[in-house]
DNA sequence: TTATTTATCTTGTATATACAACTTTTTGTC
DNA sequence: GACAAAAAGTTGTATATACAAGATAAATAA
């Protein structure tokens, strides 16, 4: 017998007459409450769906909307075959949209223009190869591109890319499509993951940005998936006087 | 007779075919690359669920699925008793969770303290009553404190509160809970933004957090909103040495 | 006991149907 | 033409049903 959650199908009864919106809404809300005040804890059973449906009086494609949806929102975890979960709290995560800094500086009104300073076939390093998920000596693409806005530089953005996934990288006219929008084009972004950090840089990157060597930087590290597989990853770097990151988010549980 | 978006959903019937998932996954693919690539210009009319039932052969509950997932993606938008249209712009958007500084500490395994710095009640000043949204003058909590990581100091966390939300905030003991937890408890954050920057500390700052001032830091501001009120704005000052932002996303059309 | 098969439970998807709510268009009436 | 009513189109929700797919538990056979 497996783990039976009806009596918490059952309490959930009183919270769903209280509210008056849609049905799925208000077992979403009762069930995201409960989540939310701790009294479901994390990785706790959850109430199957046809636990939901005896207690409830609701049909199944009901309770599936509400679990499902919740699950997209990261409130839970499903896992065909066994049963839903409490999600794990997110420890860090920040979700992010891939910003493109081309279209970026085009929404600004400011003209963009980028310069290639490297773009090569190479072996991944064993820096790279963990980085990107793949063995030492695996064939990889490396670019190096400066990013000006208004002739003025603003981020230098360097790359590296699992070969095999996009075999024509190196064709790419990168002073016209930005690597961003290349790869977004040939693999659809599925997934991708952000490291933020203030750092200094170096007096080579200092030169290509024209800026300061005391002056910070904002160096953003991302690693981009395509279908469960690690595409790239890169390392963008901006004067701190001349970017900023800009975030928006809504509906915290 | 409304507009009609009959051929735009034959033309869907191709793509369809290539695919091999979920029927609704498999839709909302077709559909998404349309739009991805512009050949479904914003704003333009899609398909009605009518005319995907109609073209494709599915159920309208599949077409329904696949459209309404898309738009709470924010790819498409949809009006009741008019129809569904291609969204107007990719946000600028990044989403972000809200951070606390001492969950994050604890979920690394380490020790968490804070020093209350300053703790008062204020009428705002000029950029503090426009940062909140409010009038000059109006009265607000203000709180600086100062967070350590196993005896490290790892933030420096300015804030300045409407009071009139949180009109308890002064008797909070901010030396075992985060004014983030607090304000978190007492007004559910629903809105929020983010901007990060790399900058340099000043002197003061430096020296509370036992940094050099030549040493790069990631400050974050952010404000919060509840219930379309905005609650609070701080500013979250971090060396970059000792501090690192990092986000995971998914699934960006 | 051990291994294999079977049954059962769970989520995932797809369909058909029905009605509600909202908007636009058409029709009817004055 | 102006106004009102009716019809049609569209999305929103709810239900019942069916089968597929994965995982676990129970029964069976060696």
């Amino acid at each position: 017998m497996r783990q039976q959650s009806q009596h918490l199908a059952d309490e959930l009864k009183t919270s769903l007459t209280e509210g008056n919106g849609p049905l799925y809404e208000q077992l979403k809300q009762a069930i995201a409450s409960r989540v939310r005040d701790g009294s479901w804890a994390a990785l706790q059973r959850v109430p199957s769906e046809a636990e939901l449906v005896k207690a409830l009086a609701v049909s199944r494609m009901t309770a599936n909307r509400a679990l499902r949806e919740l699950t997209t929102e990261g409130i839970l975890q499903r896992q065909q075959g066994v049963g839903t979960f409490v999600a794990e709290k997110k420890l860090p995560s920040a979700l992010s949209e891939i910003h493109d800094i081309a279209e970026e500086i085009a929404s600004r009104g400011n003209q963009h223009r980028a310069e290639v300073l490297c773009l090569e076939r190479a072996q991944a390093s064993q820096q790279e190869a963990s980085g990107l998920g793949v063995r030492t000596g695996h064939p990889v693409f490396r670019s190096l591109l400066l990013h000006f806005e208004n002739q003025l530089p603003i981020q230098l953005e360097s790359r590296v890319i699992n070969a095999e996934l996009a075999p024509e990288y190196l064709e790419q006219d990168f002073t016209s499509v930005t690597p961003s929008a290349y790869l977004s084009r040939i693999a659809p972004l599925t997934e991708g993951e952000h490291l933020v950090e203030a750092v200094l840089a170096t007096a080579e990157q200092a030169n290509w940005l024209q800026m300061n060597v005391t002056e910070p930087c904002l160096q953003i590290q991302r690693r981009t998936w395509s279908r469960g597989e690690l595409v790239a990853s890169a390392r963008l770097l901006s004067p701190g006087s001349r970017f900023q990151l800009f975030g928006h988010f809504g509906r915290s549980i």
